[in-house]
DNA sequence: CATGAATGAGTCTTCATTCAT
DNA sequence: AATGAATGAAGACTCATTCAT
């Protein structure tokens, strides 16, 4: 779980290139050339490609449970505070890691890489078991509906924040931001989208206008 | 554009297989094994494996730009009307074709057939300019708010659907449905995805609580 | 089991460099180089490397149990003769086959392959079981010894005609027949090596001197 | 020719190895694992791995020919006494070293390591010179017959010793003696091979019945 | 003295495509 | 119009060996 300089340059490598052009798309010898480092290291390292791909999950994915959980524990915050802050997490970590994101969408339309499949699943239903611990809890204290699809309400955040980040290029041509630099059309896109989200995760979950 | 039987036979066999394994991971051998007609053939008829799915994304997207723009067009139907109607279309198209729809967010995903992921986009415009005057034509008549991103709020609703769509499995687990069959489930799953991202809209698109 | 001249001619130049080289020493390269022809079509017209290994068996073991088992049916011939003309044929399939042989041999020593190695000892096994019902035919006439050990016979007979064939050079050398041809040569070999061993069945098998 | 404890430790993993797989069929790295030190000793010691082959073919033969010379030399046998002898101390000596027995084999099969080969062969070179003498001696003494061919003779003694430990199981097989322990079956097996070619040997030495 | 890191050459196999028929 | 035969290029991976430390 500890990788050197040169299996993470390797791991980042092959991130950027599975990301551009999936999985299968992707060739070692692309990835060797691209990290600067011989052919035979991957399978050295790493032990095959696929391995490869799951020392990159490993990498990437690590603390992502521990700090929702963690969130959910504060008691200093109110529950939709709590589901707020879970947006602006799940926003920033999607923006911040984008080719991270592609690939594991990639993962979950094809049915290859079973073991990250399964992994990634994992992450999934863990989070959602905790999530829906928090909304239980709003619903306690009577400031949550009573009746709320969690699977669904958590797929709309992640479904927009995939869908919004695969389709720039199209937001900025759309509204006309072209001219704006990358940057800080990303922080423009970033808030928007937590305003978005967090609008309508209020309309499912409470009472208020 | 018009195929004869066993180019049809190919193109659908293909899509399984494509979203099944995705592009890269499918050879052009197993499609033929699969469809039952020769390797050569695929070349014959398609010229490349490249060109045989520039063929099946003919096949499937034909007709939607049209069946978008006339339900516009229907001034019978109350702004908020036409976008529920839009919704429920959405998610018929999605639901009826999961084949074809993973295999357009695999093109999303990777670079590779730019034709095809240009051809995409082109759908993706053309529906959100009908929708964005659509949406005008609301604002026009006092229904709908001043104030609305057209493209999150479609992202939304293509996102959620997506990410419900390719984690079907997973709503089921959790939410304790795997006795009922396939059939029903999808029904109920449709039903509920539908009234989900309408409550969403009205949340975005009207002042009503 | 019916292939076509140039699958035959794949087969053969394997075969040769098989015995030349062993399995593992060969590559598939080197066959395509030698028989002229691409490389792909190994496993173009075999599926793979260990399966044309099987395929060169299939050709080259084919009839042997029959044959054996007509001449055992053979009235005409006393038990000595039947055992006499078992030894001519054994000598005349190795000498003929030198290359396939030696690849058998090897199959032997090495625990890889073991497809083929199950198949050459279901022949071994049945021509044993064959060889027994003949020697105890001999018994019943009274012509043969009460106790024999036919594997250890037969290991005799296989053993003895394995190790000339292996060590033609040296005995060429210890005999000093460096200056006959080679086909002069492979004539005289046989006949002594029919002879001896003929003598040395015969030692254990009747009570003559 | 004196290894330290750790190249003999390598030596005999090699030996169990090559026997098993073949000297293609085993990798370094294999010897290395199985033997618990570093790949990079086998080159360090042994400079490849060809080289590692010698150096156990150094170990494994070194007295073979100096045991042979001596028993000729022991005035108080008999000629039958000595051959006799001679084929216990090969059948011993084969039954111990089963392993480099296989690995010799295997290299009188392939044309690989020419090295070894000459060596093996001029081990069987020296031997049946030395083998010969010693028949005439017998012959000088009238106990042996006038027309005898030492080749033929030893390589029957080779082969079929060669033959019985290839197909071992098969001879348990055959005789119903699965039940029997191993180390039982192999002291069975060796008095019974003894017996068998002292038998041979018999036949075509001496003019006795 | 001994070894972890590294690699160029090589392994077998699969690929999409072509072409003569 | 349709296809069996064929192939060059590329695929992932393993090899024995080297070298700086």
């Amino acid at each position: 779980m500890d990788f050197n300089d040169k299996q993470i340059q390797i791991i980042e490598t092959a991130e950027t290139l599975f990301a551009e052009r999936g999985f299968d798309g992707t060739s070692v010898r692309d990835i060797a050339d691209v990290a600067g480092v011989n052919v035979a290291m991957i399978s050295y390292y790493f032990g095959s490609k696929e391995k490869l791909m799951e020392a990159l999950f490993d990498l990437r994915v690590g603390s992502v449970k521990s700090r929702v959980e963690t969130l959910i524990k504060d008691d200093s915050l109110s529950p939709l505070e709590k589901v707020n802050m879970l947006i602006d997490e799940h926003i920033d970590r999607v923006m911040q890691k984008q080719c991270f994101h592609k690939i594991m969408l990639g993962v979950q339309v094809t049915n290859k890489n079973p073991a990250i499949l399964k992994a990634a699943n994992n992450v999934k239903i863990s989070t959602t078991e905790v999530v829906a611990e928090m909304i239980k809890d709003g619903q306690k204290k009577g400031v949550f509906k009573k009746k709320i699809d969690v699977v669904l309400m958590m797929n709309t955040m992640i479904g927009t924040v995939s869908q919004t980040m695969m389709s720039q290029l199209f937001y900025r041509e759309f509204n006309n931001q072209e001219g704006l630099p990358n940057e800080e059309f990303l922080v423009l896109l970033k808030r928007r989208l937590s305003i978005h989200i967090k609008t309508l995760f209020k309309a499912i979950l409470t009472n208020e206008a």
